[in-house]
RNA sequence: GCCGGAAUAGCUCAGCUGGUAGAGCAACUGACUUGUAAUCAGUAGGUCACGGGUUCGACUCCUGUUUCCGGCACCA
């Protein structure tokens, strides 16, 4: 017998090799049916995995988080199984659980396509019918090379493991597959899924390496979780900013003007200037200076910084003309360098912050290319700051702030803040280690200090510097990184920058990288996805739609119309002869906030009949109480 | 850049095994003068992404290119 106990502290004895699915049995069948898998003693255990001496248990029922990922995890077991009675040829590379699924990694002959996916999903249930059990079984590090010696995949993933350390394997029907485990038990616990896609996918995440063919699919509890999921889907579609942008005439792509090279039109131009405004008071009143720099500079500018020999493949090409050599700019820090440089500056002019909205290209690759989120041309509000170290902690926290603010302010969430810090790949990061620990430091610190919850990120610092990153998630489920602080000790070196000091000598000041709502570009898709096209009022390229009644309204509405652009409103009055009905469908098709209606009644009172998009009630108030009302909601940025 | 898929009217899409294209919406014209999501009728609109090939004949089949989409890699 052996003694099991569990969270709250109760303990039961059971015979010795009992199976989680024993001890949930025993308890009551309820729980049989609700329970997944596994903690024994903190380690992941299958349902049917035995237990051979005093453990805690805890049991992990389907409404725990790890459940669907052990699920997903066995649903990629599954679709392995069946991919092979397909396609015999077929070896496998890995195929976790991920964030809402799962996926598996396969080299065939043949190339999977998405009308395969029905036929492979059919086998899957097929599978499911049989009741295979998935069966664990422990061995050696070289017994497992003998199994999967015609698995070259699985092969490479054993040899990496460490000498003498137990290898698990999993077995289900004829399919045996490497794996750490947490499993269900059996296929027949598997019922609500569905394949997605079918991907490329290099061996290993190296673009240097062969790529196999990933299958993407989902898997759930119930069939209601299956279908809120792929609805869930549907409406990221429909989220999605490409879609959007077309529709509300936000921006255009075209091949013919350039792959990556969006054009923004008026309405989305409308609101990329509201956008830069509000982020031009904001930094005004931090102390930011503004100004303004060439998107060309000299090659030698570049190579100082040492962008030109980091980013080099990821540039524009070098243009020539007679002896002079230039690059557009990929960023703007050597400018403001320069532009520090140019005067005296003494300890006392500390902090400096430059700030500039500043157009940048990067020549990114084709594939990366997706609709404004990744572009060839972008804008953004890029700031610098020169410090000195006394003013680090306060400056990036002062930084930190003022993106929290801006974030807010576009009623989107901080998911979760990254500190991104170096490795030990002298290449892709500056090599000097006292200056690397000293910033690392400063920047953990002040972290610590402040309270702010972060991940430390290694290998994901810039060359010169670490970052701390502020990530968002977007409407469609995607983490981005909207606003970044860095702290770099590299490039006032590189560009030799002083200031005098209290001492009368020279002393190197610091400089901070500023990045406040990522690009234009960017955040305007994640803003389209945010709010579903329908923006805010200060934000709505048109804040307010009049439509007259009838022609005989039109002169009220002309007056009306000419009131409110003459107050600053983004005003647009809909002169079409055409039934009420017809405007009306027009004006909220195009989101616009305020839709005021105007007739008989309103020209009498003085009045307009207002709907807000998005609600169902009208409202009639007077002309003066209305204006009242729509720059109160503009100031709420709401 | 890599793997796979796609490209038909301004937009959304149909077009079977090869016989040179069609709908809805939008646009335009006319009638209707309207009270909260589509009035009716008519007109016009396409080198079927682009180039090459197979064929008596190609939107359809093959091939190259471009762009887009789903991923991977990359992202100062």
């Amino acid at each position: 017998m052996i003694e099991i106990t569990f969270p709250d502290g109760n303990k039961k004895s059971y015979e010795k090799g009992v199976t989680p699915e024993d001890i949930a049995a025993s308890i009551a069948s309820g729980l049989k049916k609700k329970s997944v898998a596994a903690f024994v003693n903190d380690e992941l255990y299958d349902l049917n995995r035995p237990i051979e001496e005093d453990a805690n248990v805890e049991l992990i029922t389907k409404d725990n988080e790890k459940a669907l990922e052990v699920l997903n995890h066995s649903t990629a077991h599954l679709l392995a199984q069946a991919v092979k009675r397909l396609y015999p040829d077929a070896r496998f590379g890995v195929g976790p659980a991920i964030d809402e699924g799962f996926y598996y990694d396969i080299a065939t002959e043949h190339t999977i396509k998405e009308e395969d996916l029905p036929k492979i999903e059919q086998e899957m249930r097929r599978i499911v019918k049989t009741q295979e059990e998935m069966q664990r079984e422990e061995m050696t590090r070289e017994e497992a090379l003998k199994r999967f010696k015609d698995d070259p995949y699985k092969k490479e993933l054993i040899e990496e493991l460490d000498e003498g350390e137990t290898v698990s394997i999993y077995t289900q029907g004829e399919f045996v597959d490497l794996c750490r485990g947490g499993h269900v038990g059996n296929t027949r616990h598997i019922k609500h899924f569905k394949l997605l896609s079918v991907a490329g996918a290099y061996w290993r995440g190296d673009s240097d390496r062969e790529m196999l063919q990933r299958i993407y699919g989902t898997s759930w509890f119930t069939e209601e979780d299956l279908k809120k999921h792929l609805d869930l889907l549907k409406e990221r579609r429909e989220r999605d900013h490409r879609k959007l942008g077309k529709e509300l005439r936000i921006f255009m792509l075209s091949d013919k003007a350039g792959q990556g090279l969006p054009i923004w039109l008026p309405n989305g131009y409308t609101v990329r200037r509201v956008l830069e405004d509000y982020v031009y008071k904001l930094e005004k009143k931090r102390g930011y200076h503004h100004l303004s720099t060439p998107v060309l500079g000299t090659k030698q500018l570049y190579e100082t910084s040492g962008h030109f020999t980091h980013y080099r493949d990821d540039m524009f090409s070098v243009m020539e003309d007679e002896d002079e050599t230039f690059v557009l700019r990929p960023m703007s820090c050597p400018h403001h360098a320069i532009v520090f440089d140019s005067e005296l500056r003494s300890y006392r002019d500390l902090p400096i912050r430059y700030a500039e909205i500043v157009t940048q290209h990067r020549y990114e690759k084709s594939g990366a290319l997706t609709g404004l989120e990744r572009v060839r041309a972008m804008t953004l509000t890029d700031a610098h700051i020169f410090a000195r170290k006394d003013q680090i902690k306060e400056e990036v926290l002062s930084a930190f702030y003022l993106i929290q603010q801006a974030i807010h302010d576009l009623n989107l969430e901080i998911d979760y803040i990254e500190l991104a810090l170096r490795d030990g790949d002298k290449g892709k990061f500056h090599p000097d280690d006292a200056l690397w620990d000293e910033a690392e430091a400063v920047m953990r610190e002040l972290l610590d200090e402040e309270g702010i919850d972060y991940k430390e990120m290694t290998g994901e610092a810039a060359f010169y510097g670490p970052k701390i990153d502020i990530q968002v998630r977007t409407a469609l489920g995607h983490v981005i990184t909207m606003s970044t602080v860095q702290l770099d000790f590299l490039l006032p070196e590189r560009f030799d920058l002083t200031y005098i000091g209290k001492d009368g000598n020279k002393h190197r000041p610091v400089l901070i990288h500023r990045g406040l709502v990522s690009t234009w570009e960017r955040l305007m898709s994640i803003l389209l996805e945010q709010y579903k096209g329908a923006f805010p009022t200060w934000l709505a390229p048109v804040q307010l739609k009049i439509i007259p009644v009838a022609d005989a309204h039109m002169d009220y509405a002309e007056k009306l119309h000419e009131q409110f652009i003459d107050e600053d409103l983004r005003s647009e009055l809909d002169r079409r002869e055409e039934k009420l009905g017809y405007k009306i469908r027009d004006a909220q098709t195009k989101k616009i906030p305020y839709q005021l209606v105007v007739g008989d009644k309103e020209v009498e009172q003085n009045a307009v009949t207002y709907r807000k998009y998005g609600e169902k009630d009208q409202h009639t108030v007077t002309i003066e109480e209305f204006k009242t009302i729509i720059e109160q909601d503009i100031r709420d940025k709401t």
